[in-house]
DNA sequence: GAAGCGTTATACTAT
DNA sequence: ATAACGCTTC
């Protein structure tokens, strides 16, 4: 890809790339070279002496964003970096961010999925009563999040499509109200905000629509199936004279619990009179093994994606399967076969390792430290949230604004003396001032409150254009009370370097911390900053538009795919295979599928905590597999284990 | 009345 | 691993 000459594209997608013709969904099945084509296309316009400034590129995640850039770069040859290339998110917050007052925007911050649980939880503890179990409040922000990003109301959404009666449908109401109050009063944006807001503008305030619409000729949709209404709204108002251009595969729709619906690529023409809708159906990613497999899985679902990957590959390589006793046993052999390819040569980069939920890959992920297998967790827990690292970005976001309630709340609380009561107390003597030092003039002096306490948020207010200086000295600030109040505490305050490292980048304080609410650091991809050569451990969602020579899937086991948390309905069991198709497809060369169905620790107990775990054994993808699509080296794993290979898990049993 | 501490429940996917 | 909850202590 390096050189140019080099790019290459067949018949549909140099028919796809040069299309002039108005708007175009592109139908591109997993592997059909939809990267390259959207690639092809932006140089193409850039030939046709379309200025980079005037393409929007909207992908699904800013990993997809980076890599299209870069190799966007590198095939025009020239700056590539001036091209409008993001998000969603991040596309509609940097247009509202360049002008503010049309959007009312002015100090707002962002904030994350935690911290809109947790002004949830403010809300629904004024509203909690005894007899009615309101929901938890992770499942009200979700209520929410849904009812926004399918552009209906609450009351529509709980009435039409949830399970909740009519006694509860009011107080979930209520709990919205007043979650959207709290966060107009702490000045707060979350998610859903972003698109809402931006959205609800374009259409209803025509000067700033067209303003906006002006700036763009081109914008190319990757992973349309994926777009849910919220976002529609957005680029039907940016469209005309603009074109649109998008690529996306019903097979690949996984985000229907945000909103998306898979059928919005069947009703393009629809929606976009006049659209070409336009194919690329040769699979050059992987070996016909691994795709007979995949077309299998989805040829069993009772919906019909009229498709089947034929693989441009002469290679067949069959999948593998194998089980295990425990999740142990497969975390084991799976960190001794990345070994055993690491010693036959093969780069780390080759490996990608794909698991359904974040907690699923805790065994092999303690394997891979142990063994010191380099790797990267894409869509593990972000470093920022981890409690030690919170409490310090409460005391920098305390420094920024004195309408955030939360990281006021959290940033008092850590302070012997400080108890929820008091904190919030003291928050209430912040609120009505218009300005950061007559705030905290406010706090002087007030019972329990100290020099001590107040300066470290000064300190770093008068730091906020140096973001690693501010860092380090909250850090300083708070070391004391944070050794007194973890474990571990020498392996946590690691966590603060690497922070003031990844502040090094960044101008301002509230840049740094606005860049990463929208974009979250692993702990592993903090840690590996500088390495390219590393192991990728993935979620299946977050594996999407990727690709590895070497692919294992790890706990393909009943209650997995389909997770238990599906079961019962059938849309959603439905996007479960969708998922494990994605999962599958992404396998170039090698695909090692891998389960385990007793499983030790932490996952006996939680087992028969669910109960759906039943329903979800009658409920298993694989139940009728068909023995010749794979090599199943079956059986317990015991003969093959070396038990002198250290097992790191033992340590956590005993937590457990 | 409020802080602090020990115990227990919780855990899918993500911008 | 973390936070909510209930109980005890100041």
């Amino acid at each position: 890809m390096s050189d140019p000459h080099n790019f290459s594209l067949n018949p549909q997608q140099e028919q796809a790339a040069t299309y002039d013709e108005g708007h175009v969904l592109v139908l591109a099945g997993a592997g059909t070279g939809k990267t390259r084509t959207i690639i092809a296309r932006a140089a193409h316009l850039i030939r046709q002496g379309i200025d980079l400034q005037r393409i929007l590129l909207l992908t699904f995640t800013r990993r997809a964003a980076r890599e299209m850039t870069q190799r966007l770069y590198q095939i025009t040859g020239e700056s590539a970096q001036g091209i409008m290339a993001g998000t969603f998110h991040h596309f509609c917050l940097y247009s509202m961010r360049r002008m503010p007052r049309h959007f009312g925007l002015e100090g707002a911050n962002v904030i994350d999925r935690d911290d809109q649980v947790q002004l949830m939880k403010l809300v629904r503890g004024t509203l909690k009563q005894k007899a009615l179990p309101l929901p938890r409040a992770a499942e009200m922000v979700n209520l929410r999040s849904y009812a926004r990003n399918t552009n209906q109301s609450m009351e529509d959404y709980l009435k039409g499509h949830t399970d909740y009666d009519d006694e509860l449908i009011p107080l979930i109401m209520r709990a919205a109200q007043g979650y959207d109050q709290r966060k107009r009063e702490n000045r707060y944006l979350d998610y859903d905000d972003i698109l809402y807001i931006f959205a609800k503008t374009l259409n209803e305030v025509p000067e700033t629509r067209d303003r906006i619409r002006a700036y763009y000729d081109h914008i190319l949709v990757d992973e349309m199936q994926d777009t849910n209404p919220l976002q529609w709204l957005i680029l039907d108002a940016l469209r005309d004279p603009a074109h649109l251009f998008c690529v996306g595969d019903d097979a690949q729709s996984i985000y229907a619990f945000r909103g998306a619906d898979f059928r919005n690529v069947h009703s393009f023409t629809q929606r976009v009179p006049g659209a070409t809708i336009l194919r690329l159906e040769r699979n050059y990613r992987s070996t016909q093994g691994i795709l007979d497999l995949s077309n299998w899985l989805l040829g069993r679902s009772p919906l019909k994606y009229g498709k089947k990957l034929k693989a441009h590959r002469k290679a067949k390589s069959m999948p593998l399967l194998r089980d295990f006793d425990s999740d142990f046993d497969e975390a084991r052999w799976i960190a001794k076969d990345l070994l055993r390819h690491r010693a036959e040569g093969r780069a780390w980069s080759d490996h990608m390792i794909i698991t359904r939920t974040g907690h699923g890959a805790r065994a092999v992920e303690s394997f891979l430290v142990e063994k010191k297998i380099p790797y990267r967790f894409v869509g593990g827990i972000s470093l920022f949230q981890a409690a030690h690292v919170k409490d310090l970005l409460a005391l920098l976001r305390a420094a920024l604004s004195h309408h955030d309630e939360l990281a006021w709340a959290r940033y008092l609380t850590l302070w012997r003396g400080i108890g929820d009561v008091t904190a919030a107390r003291l928050i209430t003597k912040l609120r009505g001032e218009n300005d950061h030092a007559a705030a905290l003039q406010q706090l002087t002096g007030a019972p329990k409150m100290s020099a001590e306490i107040l300066e470290p948020v000064a300190q770093a207010r008068r730091e906020k254009a140096d973001p690693p200086l501010a860092v380090a000295n909250a850090a300083n600030a708070l070391a004391k009370l944070l050794e007194l109040r973890y474990d571990k505490w020498s392996t946590r305050k690691k966590d603060f370097e690497l922070l003031a490292r990844l502040a090094a980048n960044h101008r301002s304080l509230s840049a740094f911390i606005e860049t990463y609410v929208l974009d979250p650091v692993t702990a592993s991809d903090a840690a590996q900053v500088d390495r390219e050569d590393i192991v990728t451990l993935t979620t299946a969602h977050s594996a999407k538009g990727t690709e590895a020579s070497v692919c294992y899937l790890i706990r393909v086991e009943p209650g997995m795919y389909p997770h238990f948390r599906s079961v019962g309905d059938p849309d959603q069991e439905e996007e479960e295979r969708r998922i494990l198709y994605v999962a599958m497809t992404r396998a170039q060369d090698e695909l090692i599928i891998t389960r385990t169905y007793r499983t030790g620790g932490y996952h006996r107990s939680a087992w028969g905590g669910f109960g759906k775990a039943q329903a979800a054994q009658a409920k298993y993808f694989f139940d009728d597999l068909n023995d010749s699509l794979l090599n199943w080296n079956g059986g317990s794993d015991r003969t093959d284990v070396d038990y002198d290979f250290f097992d790191p898990i033992q340590s956590w049993d005993r937590d457990f």
